[in-house]
DNA sequence: CTATGAAGTTAGAATAATCTAACAATACAA
DNA sequence: TTGTATTGTTAGATTATTCTAACTTCATAG
């Protein structure tokens, strides 16, 4: 399938193979998000992530390879290259400030963006992103509480930690969602739990470290180590 | 490449081949476009449009034709059926729904908004949609003046004029834009020229059908009969 | 240090959408 | 009515993405 993109201004036309960019698209945004501190993904993690063979994968890095988006060696890990992973935070930049703006603009819930902005976030129109991240007054948290690339593809690391880390007696807020899924969002709305909601540990359990909060008016739930170990949360100061 | 819709709450995973739904919903799109009065259109017509080659058409006719929603005989003309003519009725439908939210809640300009829409237009999320129909509160007109058909794929056929079909001292209201281009919007721009715009025949040159109106506080223009042909306009009543 | 299973690669095939080149049907002009 | 140009079809090739099945490399447990 190609699309045809033309300006008339200038009188050109330019074909762009969509499958191809989309596809491409794909293995970039994976490879991101499986990149953990050594950068490095296994090709069997990769094929895991996108449902497909390993096989698949193999050829499909010889061509990414090519096109100085992967770095690959054979049996080695892959990772991306300087340009690939800029390619990919340009990606979830689209990704997130669509959900942003499906949230702020359009009253989605948090846990129904994820499917509808993982179709946009391939759209070829840059002056569209600038509409919508001038709209939004220049966000750097999406709806999920994860920051959102810069237009140079540079992201904000803040330094969150996790609930199951915290002690008995903490005053913490609740900044981010990590691997937030339509499930567990839901599970966090049904407890009236969210972004910026500020939250007192009562105690955590030994045996099975499950957490014991405190938070809102008369708000009181024990979280598993599970839940808590997805729950990103910022030290009250003082 | 295919995309994977989830739908947590009912645990389910649905595979769609989006090449596959975009390609041929291109196909659709155009066989609709191309259909007049006879509602037939021709491979080579198609071909055309879609700047492809006439073998390729015959051989995406014939998937059509297995899939019950282009009739299609050896040398015959191409025709939708009606299923066929629904489901691109609805793809226009998002097209122009699109099209109507990027100028009236984006800010775009009317002759900005086609190639975004053509993107985008093939996201498979129907409460995307909906939200946008009722946050635009339910409209039956695109920014070009088109008709937007409804959920059911539905169109109301507007009766208008065409400008060129007008006669000296007529008092009409520009109310559509044919085949609008990006092109011929910024051209009606540069003249104030926009939907729902006043306008008085002033006269119409027999020698080549070019018409000099009046309209706003003080605009005069003559308009080739190329640029009239494709202004569709409601005669003023009394 | 080797054998074995996991991880990764290769070769070859399938599918979708496209093309070129050759062929067939149709339309219409003389 | 017949010859030619236009229109449409077929067959076979190409590219992108995927698969299966067979093979290779690696890591490590004994």
């Amino acid at each position: 399938m190609k699309v045809k993109l033309s300006c008339s201004i200038n009188r050109f036309s330019l074909y762009i193979d969509l499958m191809e960019s989309l596809t491409e698209e794909n293995y970039l945004k994976a490879l991101l998000t499986l990149t953990g501190e050594s950068r490095e993904v296994t090709v069997s993690a990769l094929a895991k992530k996108l449902e497909i063979k390993m096989s698949t994968v193999t050829s499909m890095m010889k061509k990414l390879a090519r096109k100085r988006l992967v770095s690959y060696r054979y049996y080695k890990p892959l990772k991306l290259t300087e340009k690939g992973r800029r390619e990919a935070l340009l990606i979830i930049r689209k990704h997130r400030l669509i959900e942003l703006f499906l949230v702020d603009k359009m009253s989605f819930r948090w846990d129904e963006v994820h499917d509808i902005a993982e179709q946009i976030e391939h759209v070829q129109a840059p002056h569209f992103f600038e509409r919508m991240d001038s709209m939004l007054g220049f966000p750097t948290i999406d709806p999920h509480g994860e920051a959102i690339p810069d237009k140079d593809g540079k992201l904000e690391r803040a330094s969150y930690h996790r609930l199951s880390s915290c002690k008995a007696g903490e005053a913490v807020t609740l900044r981010s969602v990590a691997n937030a899924s339509a499930e567990f969002l839901k599970f966090l709305s049904s407890r009236q739990l969210h972004l910026g909601l500020r939250i007192r540990i009562e105690s955590v359990e030994p045996v099975d470290g499950s957490v014991l909060i405190r938070y809102g008016k008369r708000h009181r739930e024990t979280l598993s180590h599970t839940i808590c170990d997805r729950l990103l949360v910022e030290k009250d100061s003082i």
